[in-house]
DNA sequence: CACTATTTATAAGT
DNA sequence: TACTTATAAATAGTG
């Protein structure tokens, strides 16, 4: 909105970029604010200036216990979604076996796709579940680790490492000891740090394991799936 | 913007609250997106709608990096304001002793509590250091904050290391020398690790942490001067 | 979700 | 940096 329609491309011009950036920032915050308030939720905004000065939105305390939550909801719902969609598939098939006149209607390549859906998002689901056991003390099964499932561990380990920098983030809870900000409020949020939350592979929309020629991929440490871009 | 003036309050109404979360949600993104763009600069927003669905800007990828550059970069600047506070405060306190007769104007009540701010400032700085300097590798007094949980942390990796063991890695990489798998991404990793980020017990512990009783108030990095509520 | 009357944000200019 | 103004954009209420 202004004077003229501008291009959403960098802006080259040095002194409109921080213009821009002077106006908008507090425009941005500003739109935070408020959707915040109005539907009572909980949002993070920062923002580094054109000159690397760090704008935020709520006060830190608050960013702390927002990207907390961030780090540590989203591998829950991807195995509950996991589940979900599991149960549903079992419901569907129990129903497909169950009533034979829709079977023949659908005929059976359809059940086969379904039960091979199935199996799969079993499949997935266990991988999911061995994940979250590996960090959750049970290692007895450690020695029949096989190297992809390895590689998942070492995998896991660096999540580890990168959840340590956030325990850092937490480091601020020393300066304001009343607010007693704690990243383990009680033993479920303990569980899930031990789990794998922030699980690099535990988004893989994909079946399965990967496979071995995948694995140099740069592992994400988050999902990505859960964003759509406009 | 709409046929009326919306307050900007919490909507009662969870109809017109969740219709308004939808599509301001997308103007919030666009906005962070457009900001971002034009002015060639980092932003992460992170929201949670109504009903806890997350949803996020940019990858979850690039938030994690954000989120370390928020960490990291924010101590540095607060340990530049205090310190720019106190050499004000220095220099204030200087002139007011150089010259007497404002000096009685004030009262020496006055300089008292100028020194005593100082004072209080330079202790509030010798803690910030000490976080920075936590905060950039040095996690001596990690110890005294998480303690339990950073040991649980070790513990496991510990584990993990002796079961699954460097050789099984080492003879794998031997077998697929174009895999390289590695337990450390990069060099980065591999120091943060070898720096005994998890490894409170290996330190020559309890190097004291400094007092913390008497900061008060969250440091806002968010200048709310550069910000006018509506 | 599409439509529009209105409100808001903001690009340039001062 | 702050104010002004013409114009672009966002969006509240509605079907």
């Amino acid at each position: 909105m202004g004077r003229v329609k501008l291009e959403i491309k960098r802006i080259e011009n040095s002194v409109s970029r921080h213009a821009t950036f002077a106006k908008r920032k507090i425009g941005l915050v500003k739109k935070a604010q408020e959707l915040a308030t109005l539907c009572d939720i909980d949002i993070a905004l920062i923002m580094f200036s054109p000159v690397d000065h760090l704008i935020h939105y709520p006060s830190d305390l608050k960013i702390q216990e927002i990207i907390m939550r961030y780090a540590n909801v989203p591998l829950a719902e991807r195995i509950k979604r996991k589940k979900e969609n599991l149960e549903q598939l079992n419901r569907g098939i129990r129903k497909l076996k169950g009533d034979n006149e829709i079977a023949r209607g659908m005929g059976f390549e359809d059940i086969e796709v379904l039960q091979k859906e199935l199996a799969r998002l079993q499949q997935e689901n266990q991988i999911l579940q061995n994940h979250l056991r590996l960090f959750q003390g049970d290692c007895a099964s450690l020695d029949s680790l096989n190297y992809e499932e390895l590689h998942q561990m070492e995998l896991h380990i660096q999540t580890v490492m990168e959840k340590a920098s956030l325990l850092k983030i937490l480091d601020y809870n020393k300066l304001h000891p009343d607010m007693n900000l704690s990243l383990f409020r009680d033993e479920q949020h303990q569980a899930l740090f031990m789990g794998d939350h922030l699980n690099p592979m535990s988004h893989e929309p994909q079946v399965g394991f990967p496979e071995v020629q995948n694995l140099q991929q740069e592992p994400h440490l988050f999902d990505s799936s859960d964003y759509t871009p406009t």
